[in-house]
DNA sequence: CCCGGAACCTGAAGGC
DNA sequence: TGCCTTCAGGTTCCGG
């Protein structure tokens, strides 16, 4: 599931495959991709422009072409991939074509994945929260949102307009860092736990993306390589194996619908 | 405002 | 072997 670390991976490596380069064609797979605008305005207003940058605001990649961007949201199950324009599978869903000769294919088996091509960036600026790896972001930052909230820590954690980019997995890895039961009220921290909490997430992403991404199911990078960060995952994915720390058992807990992992004897309530 | 739950999707996994 | 149900989760939307 491409959450921040991911979504930065595939930035990375798209870069040098992308930028400076034309868009020659687009073909639609599945037509639901596109978002915003209509189809054919969309297919319409993308040919001819070039791709200037390539950049990411939480989970959401966005290639800065002349004068418009093209925002694409993997959500799931969504991967980017450089290929031959001809190499399709059953679960490409959109290929943009370069004048490079290569293209860039969306390929998502669940179909949740989006493209919008937008006149400006202030709908993400709305609805997302500050980039944990940015300066701006401190420890006074965190806690002045997180103290508004009474959910569980874990939900605001993932909550889009409150942090941007941290998902289900890099959420629970954080917690565990910080030794925070998943269900603590957000409103309830100590400004100490939101120090341990401020310095994991950081490195909880800083090492994921060192480690071009987690491939827990369907994550790809660019190139058809898988990442390697779920191999240091403590507690995301590891139902039933022992922590790291104390030996305890690792469990599994609903938190708002979402599977949560956490080790019970280092985060206690 | 706060929260739970459904919808969007389909492959994988588990039950019988 | 095969059918059926459940689960996975990012985001949006709806209802209480």
């Amino acid at each position: 599931m491409p959450e921040l670390p991911e979504v930065e991976t595939i930035k990375n490596e798209l870069a040098p495959s992308v930028i400076g380069r034309r868009i020659s064609a687009i073909t639609l797979l599945w037509e639901k991709v596109v978002r915003e605008p209509e189809v054919s305005k969309f297919r319409h207003h993308l040919i001819g422009q070039e791709i200037k940058d390539i950049g990411r605001r939480g989970k959401y990649l966005i290639l800065s072409l002349d004068k418009t961007f093209l925002v694409i949201h993997l959500k799931m199950t969504g991967s980017l991939l450089i290929r031959p324009s001809n190499e399709v599978d059953k679960y490409t869903r959109a290929i943009i074509h370069l004048d490079s000769g290569k293209a860039i294919h969306f390929r998502d088996p669940r179909k949740f994945g989006a493209m919008w091509l937008v006149d400006d960036l202030s709908l993400l600026e709305e609805k997302l929260g500050p980039e944990p790896l940015e300066e701006r972001f401190t420890p006074e930052l965190l806690s002045e949102r997180l103290l508004k909230h009474r959910a569980p820590i874990k939900a605001v954690l993932t909550d889009q307009s409150v942090i941007a980019g941290l998902g289900n997995m890099y959420a629970d890895e954080a917690l565990y860092a910080a030794r925070i039961h998943p269900l603590r009220a957000a409103s309830s921290l100590s400004l100490d736990e939101i120090r341990r909490l401020y310095k994991s997430i950081r490195q909880v992403l800083l090492a994921a993306i060192e480690n071009k991404g987690a491939s827990v199911n369907t994550y790809y990078r660019p190139g058809g390589e898988k990442g390697t960060a779920h191999f240091q995952f403590k507690v995301a994915h590891q139902g039933g194996k022992d922590c790291p720390t104390c030996g305890g058992k690792i469990e599994r807990i609903k938190v708002r619908e979402r599977g949560t992992y956490f080790c019970p004897s280092c985060q206690t309530l």
